[in-house]
RNA sequence: GGGCGGUUAGCUCAGUUGGUUAGAGCAUUGCGUUGACAUCGCAAAGGCCGUAGGUUCGAGUCCUAUACCGCCCA
């Protein structure tokens, strides 16, 4: 496609879905070498990522748009180094959230889930799945995520559901498995049971109450104990004092009264008890505190439960049956202080454990649930990371990760919701004994009565997530993407994650495949507002992924988010960085059209060999160094600093340097103008190689239009092995060892940079008009050879008059009345008399010099210091260098001064 | 209480295995548009790299201590 086609800006909207539909229609986005598809060849290489799977009651925020970027930019590089890559894409059934939206629903029609009954229930549910649950999937796809969609799976499908079953059995087999009553946390309002992990605790002003224990033989002796919950004193089963305490040793072994409902309960020892706290008495409640739990157990306590599901009082609490928790803990406290067994309240912080979910206050209360007997698993997942079979990346999440595993307490498995993977055991109800089974029974298989019934809970959530790396392809069966694809390489999450999924996935991979589920674990941060707030709908500073692709293009945004953040670190994210991004895409856009653009004005044959000029070399040798660099921080996972190396090499090097000077080089036409295109167009091939897995619509988009351009004007301007059929397949740049001639032409291209520069900011500074072309003389030295080649250059860059611009090695006679100055030992006169302030040139000149005089100065100390003989030679060297143009730098100076 | 991270320009952040004049984007100021790009260009200004020690020829980078902010675990 011609150039003047190309609109002068990149046109997103009309790009992004089409590309997205193209890739996919091609089939880039399925592994190239496929297990379901002839000719495959297990001994290619795969590159595999399982999705950490998004809930699918969710919408897209910038959580998700961060990891669908990240993922994409590992996978699309992955692909284009040849590898054989599977993104397996998904979503969670979500238990709890997607229950809650399908009860609210119900709601509205004034019913209740058990006014339908379970079955119904289930079947809304899927129903209102089919209907929303797709939103988060579509939204991802916007972001261009690369996923093989024919692979897409979904926790409660059939095939994930087998997996569960199977991991289920299997344990309860192996004894890892068990059901009992053990102190859990119970969220009342959802009335189920939620893990640990579930449960965040927030600090919040509250009470320490203080109250009279009353001895049962002797009612007016008292042990005064403290707590900052008194609704539990109903369940209280001992009070503790510690065993060297003095103070309260003349009651240890007897008995005392629980307020109100007259309780008899010991005094006991135990040196958990501190004796600085409250009052160093502790009442003891093993059926609602776990720490209390453990002294219960301990010391055989009674447990009793004073809470029913609603957190609302049961028959163990006497004349407060009935009543909501709070109203009973303010009651309660209404009749012991009329009572006379009210010290006093002491204004206290509390750790109130709240449901990470809807945040309501988290009851420990005893219930009989199901839980993985962890510490196996734990062991050996813990081995896994240690041996380096997992890395985990940033490293310092190791220690976090070991800090975990190391005191993981049984996992609660059981919730009491009807949506999710209902617990495959049945109760037998003429032997009681259970059956755990991979096919619904029809039998007891103890006793083989018919008389079974199914367990009513149902798994936890992340159950099924801990199987998903290998579920999702195909596991119990050993299907051949189970047997090529895993173990995947790469769990990418962020690291609020690190306990839900990735942990998790580790023990149940190597529980059922022996395996690990994935080699690296790369966590990224999480996504603050501008000022590093967390964002949320009341703080009003939300930024919507979708509003802002929408109004800057996805590029921009997965740029921003790739190259803002580094591994492990939280990022700041403000609409303007978005912005600056946008620019980027733009700029990319249109040193693409410039590049397309410039194939017209180059031949399509050459007549000889290449006779490079200095910029062609030196761009040439940056990229070959941008290669190097960019390949060495894809693999020490460092993403974002090569996005940025990409960035700066594009447009402070590529676009403003050599685009720059390739209009001259284009203009002299005949072979320097084909060698002047084949580089542009090398080196734009390239760039957008590297960019694509950061921003792949419009390097797509551009690639394909410099590819038709360039095969349309010449065979000859073919990469290396020809035009790939899509950029998003093309190769990946491979790193070439620096050659020798680099070094040099790169240095020599830095001093042509610093005159233009420095000509420029005189110029700028005389006011002299950018487009005035200006006289000039160069007294070059040693520089003579270097700058008789790029005089050219120099003169068209920093707007000189080439035909009165002369070039020297000395001058005997310095021209009079000139501005002057000194650049790396090069002099340069600019014949602006009618400008020059004898007193101002004075006063420029000598802030030159003092600055020279400083360097000077630095260099004589640091070389006459130990760094002389200490440091590497060639480091030495490089400073003895600086040192002497420096030096001749100064002298000349002088002399200007002098003759002014 | 234990652990981790942060502290670098007005703001938001990079800075890889220590290499000797510390970078970007935004914001500010000045100048500039008929040929890739005003979603732009060319410049300017702005930093004892939280503090105090230490290792080293050399420290933003490594070590120790400390302050403040944030997070995780208990």
């Amino acid at each position: 496609m011609p150039e003047y086609l190309l609109p002068k800006v990149y046109d997103f909207k009309t790009t992004e879905h089409r590309l997205y539909q193209w890739w996919e229609e091609n089939g880039y986005f399925k592994p190239f070498n496929d297990p379901q598809k002839p000719g495959f060849d297990p001994s290619v290489p795969t590159y595999v990522i399982s999705i950490p799977p998004p809930n699918v009651t969710g919408e897209l925020h910038l959580g998700h748009a961060m990891f669908v970027s990240m993922e994409d930019l590992m996978i699309r590089h992955a692909r284009m180094r040849g590898l054989s890559t599977l993104w397996v894409p998904g979503s969670d059934h979500a238990g709890i959230a997607t229950q809650l939206q399908v009860e609210k629903a119900l709601a509205k029609e004034g019913k209740r889930r058990e006014d339908i009954g379970r079955e119904a229930f289930i079947q809304r549910t899927w129903e209102w799945k089919e209907k929303y649950g797709g939103i988060i999937n579509r939204q991802i796809r916007r972001l261009g995520a690369s996923c093989d969609w024919d692979r897409e799976r979904f926790t409660l499908d059939e095939g994930c559901s087998r997996a569960v079953r199977e991991a289920f059995v299997r344990l309860f087999e192996k004894g890892l498995i068990y059901r009992g009553p053990r102190l859990i946390n119970w969220s009342p309002g959802l009335r189920t049971a939620v893990s640990d992990l579930e449960v965040e605790y927030s600090e919040e002003p509250g009470f320490l109450y203080y109250f009279k224990y009353v001895l049962a033989d002797a009612p007016h002796e008292f042990i005064p104990v403290a707590t900052t919950r008194p609704e539990t004193i109903l369940g209280d089963t001992a009070v503790a004092v510690h065993p060297d305490d003095d103070r309260y040793r003349q009651y240890v072994g007897r008995k005392v009264l629980v307020p109100i409902l007259g309780r008899a309960i010991p005094v006991i020892t135990d040196s958990y008890v501190d004796r600085e706290f409250g009052t160093g008495a502790l009442k003891i409640t093993p059926g609602h505190d776990p720490n209390d739990f453990i002294i219960g157990e301990r010391h055989g306590l009674e447990v009793i439960s004073v809470l029913d599901e609603a957190a609302c009082v049961n028959h163990n609490g006497g004349p407060y049956q009935g009543m909501d928790r709070f109203e009973c803990r303010k009651k309660l406290w209404e009749d012991m202080r009329a009572a006379g067994l009210v010290i006093r309240e002491q204004p206290y912080t509390l750790n109130v454990p709240r449901s990470q979910r809807g945040g309501e206050i988290i009851e420990p209360m005893v219930s009989t649930q199901w839980f993985v007997k962890i510490r196996p698993l734990a062991d050996a997942a813990l081995e896994a990371v240690r041996d380096g079979r997992i890395r985990i990346v940033p490293e310092r999440f190791t220690k976090v990760y070991y800090n975990w595993l190391e005191n993981i307490e049984d996992w609660c498995i059981s919730r009491q919701l009807w949506w999710g993977h209902r617990v495959p055991v049945w109760y037998c109800d003429d032997c009681g004994k259970m059956t755990a089974a991979r096919q619904d029974p029809a039998v007891c298989s103890h006793c083989q009565s018919q008389r079974i019934h199914q367990d009513e809970d149902v798994l936890d959530t992340w159950f099924s997530s801990g199987l998903w790396p290998f579920s999702t392809l195909g596991w119990p069966e050993q299907t051949p993407d189970l047997q090529y694809f895993y173990p995947t390489t790469m769990m990418e999450t962020g690291y609020d994650i690190l306990f839900f999924w990735v942990a998790r996935m580790i023990m149940m991979g190597l529980e059922f495949t022996g395996k690990v589920p994935f080699h690296t674990v790369y966590l990224h941060g999480l996504v603050r507002d501008e000022h590093g707030q967390k964002m949320s709908k009341t703080k009003g500073n939300v930024i919507d992924p979708l509003d802002t692709m929408d109004a800057l293009g996805t590029d921009a945004l997965r740029f921003t988010l790739l190259v803002g953040s580094s591994p492990g670190n939280d990022m700041n994210l403000s609409i303007k960085k978005v912005e600056a991004n946008r620019n980027f895409a733009n700029k990319i856009w249109n040193a693409g059209r410039f590049v397309i653009g410039a194939l017209a004005q180059a031949p399509s044959e050459p007549r000889s060999e290449p006779q490079w000029t200095l910029a062609d070399s030196w761009v040439w040798a940056r990229l070959q160094k941008l290669i190097r660099d960019v390949n060495h921080l894809f693999d020490t996972h460092l993403y974002g600093e090569a996005g940025r190396q990409i960035y700066e090499f594009f447009w402070d090097e590529f676009a403003d340097w050599y685009v720059e000077i390739a209009k001259q080089q284009l203009a002299e036409g005949g072979d320097r103008a084909f060698y002047t295109a084949l580089t542009l167009v090398r080196v734009m091939d390239q760039c957008l190689r590297m960019l694509h897995p950061f921003t792949p619509f419009v390097t797509e988009e551009l690639w394909g239009h410099l590819k038709r351009a360039a095969m349309a004007h010449s065979p000859r301007f073919a990469p290396q092995g020809g035009w790939e059929d899509a950029l998003i397949v093309a190769r990946w740049p491979s790193s070439r060892p620096q050659e020798d001639w680099e070094e040099q032409k790169v240095a020599n291209f830095s001093l042509l940079q610093e005159l233009v520069r420095a000509i420029r900011n005189l110029r700028a500074e005389k006011k002299v008009p950018p487009g005035k072309r200006i006289p000039a003389t160069l007294v070059a030295g040693d520089y003579h050879d270097i700058l008789h080649e790029q005089i050219k250059t120099i003169a068209a860059l920093a707007h000189l008059d080439l035909e009165k611009t002369q070039l020297v090695e000395k001058i005997s006679r310095k021209p009079q009345g000139q501005i002057s100055l000194v650049i790396s030992g090069i002099e340069i006169f600019l014949p602006l008399a009618d400008l020059v302030d004898t007193q101002a040139e004075r006063a420029r000149l000598q802030k030159e010099l003092d600055e020279t005089h400083q360097q000077i100065e630095r260099l004589e100390r640091l070389l006459s210091g130990e760094f002389s003989h200490k440091a590497p030679a060639p480091l030495v060297e490089k400073e003895r260098q600086k040192l002497a143009t420096y030096r001749e730098t100064a002298q000349k100076l002088s002399a200007q001064i002098r003759d002014l």
